[in-house]
DNA sequence: AATCCACATTATGTCCATATGAAATCGCAC
DNA sequence: GTGCGATTTCATATGGACATAATGTGGATT
């Protein structure tokens, strides 16, 4: 495998003026320049970044510690993500752990023994305190998006959701809607907590959050449920002529285990039932003429560019003051809520 | 930041001793662990994976290339890769390259400048030669994933997807089924071609193959439909009284398309329509009530497993003998083809 | 006291590119 | 031919870990 110094002998120069002509610095000969370019091609020579990180000490890439991709969620978010990246001439890499603590572990070593500049921490559960502790401990660069640890001076990203689903209902109690339940989303993360939390607060404080009653699967030994679990719940509750009047989703993917559970149970959406989301996932039921649903957007593109910014703020400059970007969901009305 | 010196003097022994210690190597004392761990601990060693990497030649960790991963048909290759790497004590890096030649220029850039031991590329489009001309021109080790280009010595893993298609044409010919339709998949991708292919010769062997009226979307502009496209082509067949037979689809995602449009549109499936798929995307369909899909399945996280396999074994030994690793799809018996 | 082994150290070279300051060389103008 | 600025070389240090050969301990064994 070829190194510079073979490059600087084919090309009949020194090793240094190679290393100036690589780093695109000032004083080389144009003459140079074309015996060096030719020497390059010929010897196939290809720079080894490991080296040339280790005297920089810097790699130019981030890396991003996420549980999964698969879905198309995630997509703003790894756009906004790569595209300031590659303006700032960074490359991401994506380490997926799946919900598995080793591989995570795995994910942070590899990235913080100097593989990579800082990292981004996707929304990992709240077990995670062990792993902000550990990157505050060894001061390596790291912005958390979609994720709190309160009281932990970090810098972050996130959607202010419990706000957001407050504001989503009481958008609902002002249309009239009085029996509304919530279908949670987030077992485990935080989040949500917070969006659970958002919807109390409102139904709280009109007088109309009747416990157990209001919370859907609250009783359920884990908090989530699965897209037959919905259709389960409403199948039931229509046989027993006992559907609320709407439904407030934790999540979008659980407003669309609604409406398609709906449009298979003859039940009318909004006529017969409101349905209201979370996320403005990109969900193609509009496509099959299902009503468009009403959500709360996360501005994922935004938090996503955003992160990247403070990550490589954080890096040139590591005693910055932690900063938190918060960010508001923005209300998207379509047509699963109506009046009553 | 502290170095390995700076725990040897900390422990009161010499560096290579502490080298010995990193490195599992036998010959250090219980006393020496003692005395060099606490040291470690104290002062938040970690130890530079670049010099580290630098001298071993080995980073142990390979790059995965890939366009995206927003959908759940990746989940078992994800996983397949992950699992295999894990038990090699590998980290695996992925780069999404979202369709942009640029984001893939970088990411086998900065991959093979020696920042990973090996890539994978996945199913990348017929542009692609050009990297895999670049990948062969520097001996660099990779394999390709669900992607092919004759004629070109290299390691990789795919699925007969012609042979796939031609079995469960013949499967619903033998079925009884005459009046049959394909739906494209993969715009500009070779196994979008071949699955075609597979359709077109088992078709023709029978004598049943009816030129452009037995491919649907053949003349559209890019050869993929979307959702909508799928469901208009239904409407507007089903209005005219038009429906053939069956549908044999280039995916399950354009499957799904079909099922759904046949839901709203009160089409019977199997009794009106046949629908088949291709691919064994894990599809949540069931849960609301649609007939399960008769689908061929890729064994996608066996290939993954197998291409890190050879991938490492190429890795060790470079002068190996190319190898394919050519897998047979599964035709998984469902509910939407029945007999005519 | 001689021998042996396990543990340690010292010193030096390696991996490869970058950085730097001083010294050397070049082309070109006057 | 002198001089000047631009180009280029040389030599050496840096980044952090690893490898190795030679040498040096201490303690137990005989």
């Amino acid at each position: 495998m070829a190194t510079i110094v073979d490059v600087a002998r084919r090309a009949g120069v020194s090793q240094a003026l190679v290393s100036r002509y690589l780093n695109k610095r000032p004083g080389v000969s144009e003459k140079s320049r074309q015996k060096i370019q030719t020497a390059i091609d010929e010897c196939g020579y290809r720079r080894n970044e490991l080296a040339r990180s280790l005297v920089r000490t810097r790699t130019r890439a981030i890396g991003v510690v996420i549980d999964s991709l698969e879905t198309g969620f995630f997509e703003p978010l790894v756009n906004g993500i790569i595209e300031a990246a590659e303006r700032m001439n960074y490359t991401v890499l994506f380490c997926l752990t799946r919900g598995r603590m080793e591989l995570k572990d795995r994910a942070i070593s590899y990235f913080t023994h100097k593989m990579v500049d800082g990292v981004l921490v996707y929304g990992s559960d709240m077990m995670d305190r062990k792993i902000i502790d550990d990157l505050r401990a060894q001061s390596f660069p790291f912005v958390l998006i979609e994720n709190d640890e309160p009281g932990v001076p970090v810098d972050k990203a996130l959607v202010d959701s419990r706000d957001a689903i407050r504001r989503m209902t009481e958008m609902l109690i002002e249309r009239g809607y009085r029996d509304i339940r919530y279908i949670p989303w987030g077992r485990g993360l935080r989040a949500g907590l917070e969006r659970k939390q958002g919807f109390v607060e409102a139904m709280d404080a009109y007088g109309l959050f009747d416990g157990e009653r209001s919370l859907c699967f609250a009783g359920a030994p884990d908090l989530e449920p699965e897209s037959a679990d919905v259709f389960a719940l409403l199948r039931d509750m229509a046989a027993r002529s006992e559907l609320p009047e709407a439904f407030i989703c934790g999540a979008d993917i659980r407003a669309a285990d609604v409406l398609m559970a709906c449009s298979r149970l003859g039940i009318d959406v909004p006529g017969q039932l409101g349905v209201a989301g979370f996320d403005g996932d990109a969900l193609m039921l509009p496509y099959y003429g299902y009503p468009e649903l009403t959500t709360m957007c996360q501005p994922l593109y935004e938090m996503g560019e955003r992160a990247v910014e403070m990550l490589l703020a954080r890096i040139d400059e590591p005693d910055l003051p932690m900063r938190t970007a918060l960010f508001a969901a923005l209300l998207r009305p379509g047509e699963t809520i109506g009046h009553r």
